[in-house]
DNA sequence: GTCTATATAAAGATAGAC
DNA sequence: GTCTATCTTTATATAGAC
């Protein structure tokens, strides 16, 4: 399982892309139930059995470990992103996201709870991720016309953060990914579908 | 405004209870904005303007900090927890429950979202505060009866947590608490009404 | 690629003066 | 009630041997 180090036509990277990988699982894994301040170099060493500097040799500092192990969730919801925007009409816009963000967060559990809930991350994200502003700037336009009224943001913003701490809850481990997919989207059609309110305005 | 301490039938502690107070007011406030394990007591000190040592003054360790922080909340929890339990149907208890806690959520926003997003209050609640797991276990039942389906649970899941953390988006500042807390207790509401799914798509 | 050893800073926490 | 000063531990990070 070892040594497939720099393998001419694979990974493109000098430092192998093996030595990386096993950095950020353990990263993530300790970031998931400790938090990224909660978390220290060593306890990544720890997890994967090296000492600190051998973690060091694949990352120069602890913010790149953040960015790497958050990454490939961003480049995911950057496509997600832009392909529900590239539809059209409102609806099948809001609809085109929420499904593959279901779909996302499902398969990328631990990922997405970080990227939503820890602090540390977003500030990380604000200050060396260029585009991050611009998901938070795009994903409630993309699910809630702007002059919807507050009504219909609320609701969006109700959909996508418990879609992401309900799937990372403890209580759901035992459904399988696609009843819980299921589930999930559920909840979001039925927020994001537009009612008007009987009673009120 | 200062001096009051001790008066023979205020506060019962011997500490000055404005004292605790000014410490969890800033320590609050750092919480929300960089995550308990991000905030240390000297940043907490220098929100006081007084030194750390002031600051242990009035309380032993960081985590009873973390505690006297976040009790008002769980206090508040508890009633309504109790009061929605001794409904009597099951959806009168949910409604009850949404109502209250939307109701603690837009008054107490940064609390809130403390105390379900960030892990190490979580850590913390689970060793020193004996009732926390019972809310984790008591919560998810009022909301939603254990035999009614995965897709009632997931539901009842996504309002509550969207509930908190749609509360807590600088999204929603220039919305009034009103305003906020229909919207919220509108999106809660239409999670938790039982609807089977009509075969969409 | 991993190690030992170390530099430097900051963390939580305490002692004792005022 | 707040201060200065200090202790101890741990944090991020680097240098250089193997």
């Amino acid at each position: 399982m070892t040594s497939v180090t720099s393998e001419p036509g694979a990974a493109p990277t000098r430092r192998s892309a093996d030595g990386r990988r096993r950095v950020i699982d353990a990263a993530l894994a300790q970031f998931a139930e400790y938090g990224v301040e909660g978390t220290s170099l060593q306890m990544i060493a720890d997890a994967m059995g090296v000492t600190k500097a051998a973690v060091y040799y694949h990352f120069k500092t602890k913010d790149e470990i953040v960015l790497a192990v958050v990454r490939p969730a961003l480049e995911q919801l950057r496509v997600i992103l832009a392909d529900a925007e590239a539809q059209r009409g409102q609806s099948a816009r809001a609809r085109a996201f929420l499904t593959g963000f279901v779909r996302l967060v499902v398969g990328e559990r631990e990922l997405l709870t970080l990227l939503y809930d820890d602090v540390a991350v977003i500030r990380t994200l604000r200050v060396h991720w260029p585009d991050f502003e611009d998901f938070e700037r795009r994903i409630p336009l993309v699910l809630a016309a702007p002059d919807a009224g507050p009504g219909h943001q609320v609701a969006a913003a109700v959909a996508i953060t418990g879609i992401v701490a309900a799937a990372g809850s403890p209580q759901f481990t035992t459904l399988s990914d696609d009843e819980l997919e299921g589930h999930l989207l559920d909840a979001g059609l039925r927020l994001l579908t537009a009612r008007r309110r009987p009673g009120r305005h």
